[in-house]
DNA sequence: TCTATCTGGTCAATCGGTTTAGCAGGTCGA
DNA sequence: TCGACCTGCTAAACCGATTGACCAGATAGA
């Protein structure tokens, strides 16, 4: 069964292939004739024509398809709504999308470039699927935009949640409800991850600006990030002497909360009566799922998705800054895991018992 | 800055473009000399040059990109992991992946096929982010495979799940165990979705052939498979009279499952000692972290997505069965949250007290 | 009546490769 | 010496659209 092209079109309705090619994309400026017009249209329709994109972008040089390298796809699941955002949007404005995932190897990663750009892909999106620095392999075209991840050397529009921003909403709200003495279970790596950094600096920023001298031994290392990790850790910080003791804590992220949750239950602390928790990212299915249900800060990734593919695009305009990142807010997410402290805890003077 | 082509190659190392076109499509039939080669390489390489799969794919009417377009992306995370398989094997293979989903929508699904078709793409992939029968979109050419989905028409080579026989696996062990009132927290939709009916004739199948009379108060419906859902479905079958209460729980999904540790955590049931409980579908962040760890069976959504990539592209032969549907084993995942029931239940003739 | 303009199209080049047919010149066997 | 064959390479058609230049005929204005 041979495709039916313009020409098919053409020949059945007595024009040239010029004339078909007019009235098909839709060139209102050119002077066809209503009835003309409606011929074509509708033999194009009985015959079954089919437009072939390969041809018509290797004259217009403009495919309508975009290239989407990321990191990985499936490891941190939540993060899969940066790919929809981007995806709504191409589909939104007519375009398709190439999605190559390149789990993090360099060569793997310039020979994807470089085939994209084969197929002359009109733009590029370069994402990680968790706020990253990054050094972007060689050869991007100029406009790619960089989705959850900054160029190390800047140079491309880039957007990245407020990660600073997100950790002061979510200390203050501890702060607000009376706790002074509130733990930190940060990520652990080599370096240390921006995000951990930045949410760590948020956290004590707030102490600070709040009149609380950050306590070292409250802040502690999670080397894996994860529930397990978690137990662990909040376990350390729960087994503090009572003057010590955190009447708060404040996750990386909501599977180390998860393990706080499982930690302060071995101890018979209930949440959020004898301890608060807040976490970070709010990832369906743990967040909510949670008994009771955790307050945390939300990851914008179907914002930023939307973000950079309308940058991309040109329907929005990139960042004016220096540096060209773009903040996106990270919004609290109130559910049941916060409370005033033990009614004992709650006098500014910390007298232990 | 233009882009430089074959022509280009072909002006600086004084050959036709035919030449070089033999040469750096690595047609070694081709009756050129190495020296001829080696320079012509040389020379692309030198004056940068960037093949364009438009123009190839024009003229070979192969592109190298395969379409897959799904229902989601985002809903069920774990099932992403369909996505990354499909691409690794795209890369192996040298292919592009357009990833398209539709929402479920039936016209962006037709728009999409027909989008992905003009822009020729070598082959489709029909994907569905659960197991599910579907009505496939007009104009789907010959040789799209199905994946996590059933065409209701058949025709096409489509791979999904073996939930009957993970079913089996899982509440074989249970019964292995000891128990015999194994109770079976259905997902409730209408109509049932396949995967919950096959699931609940593997859980029937079992009972029978171990001499075990199925108990219609042991089989209750979970409105939204959530763990919400969970809880108060795992609650209505742990309140039943002692002699009617099950040892053991079946549970259509892990995020029920993890309903059903909660409801047994608020009536002092530990599990595994007073409650057995098998999950489904073996999701990461869930499966492992819940306390004790849940044994499950895992949805094979990595080897689906390979399957489907490797029939579709030739690499291995579609299935010869009447339908052509591929059923791809769901692995028994042991952990801990299985156990004997209590001493006292063990007595073949069950008497409450 | 003689241009100028408008109408409704068409011609042919072009995008950047692939591929078939074939050419020029040399070698080789008879 | 002649034809067959080989080597190394090229010419040109082709894939399916887009698009700028242009054309024939009709109408209008001077």
């Amino acid at each position: 069964m041979k495709r039916v092209g313009i020409r098919d079109v053409a020949r059945e309705a007595g024009v040239s292939t010029s004339t078909v090619s007019l009235v098909l994309s839709g060139k209102t400026q050119a002077r066809i004739p209503t009835a003309t017009r409606e011929r074509v249209h509708r033999i194009a329709a009985e015959i079954g024509y089919a437009p072939n994109s390969l041809a018509r972008g290797l004259r217009t040089r403009r495919t309508h398809t975009i290239g989407l390298v990321s990191d990985q796809i499936a490891t941190t699941p939540y993060a899969v709504h940066m790919i929809e955002a981007v995806q709504d949007v191409a589909r939104e404005q007519g375009f398709l999308l190439f999605l190559v995932n390149t789990g993090s190897d360099a060569e793997v990663e310039a020979a994807s470039v470089e085939a994209l750009l084969a197929h002359q892909v009109d733009g590029l999106v370069y994402a990680c699927m968790w706020h990253q620095v990054v050094t972007p392999p060689p050869g991007l075209p100029e406009g790619t935009v960089f989705l959850d991840a900054r160029p190390a050397s800047g140079g491309f529009p880039a957007v990245v949640p407020d990660d600073h921003g997100g950790a002061v909403a979510a200390v203050r709200e501890l702060v607000a409800q009376g706790h002074r003495r509130i733990g930190y279970l940060a990520a652990d790596a080599h370096p240390l991850p921006i995000a951990s950094r930045l949410r760590w600096e948020g956290y004590t920023e707030v102490l600070r600006e709040s009149g609380i001298t950050p306590d070292p031994r409250l802040c502690v290392r999670v080397p894996s990030s994860t529930a397990a990790g978690g137990v662990e850790a909040a376990g350390r910080l729960l087994d503090l002497p009572a003057d010590a003791r955190p009447t708060a804590l404040f996750c990386f992220n909501d599977r180390v909360a998860m393990g706080a949750y499982r930690a302060a239950r071995h101890r018979a602390l209930e949440i959020p009566r004898d301890l608060s928790v807040v976490g970070f990212d709010d990832q369906e299915l743990i967040a909510a799922a949670l008994d009771p249900p955790l307050t945390t800060v939300a990851l914008p990734h179907y914002a930023m998705g939307r973000w950079a593919m309308e940058v991309l695009l040109g329907l929005r305009p990139a960042p004016t800054t220096a540096d060209g990142v773009e903040l996106m807010p990270c919004p609290l997410v109130r559910r049941e895991s916060v409370a005033p402290p033990p009614a004992h805890e709650r006098t500014p003077t910390d007298d232990g018992d």
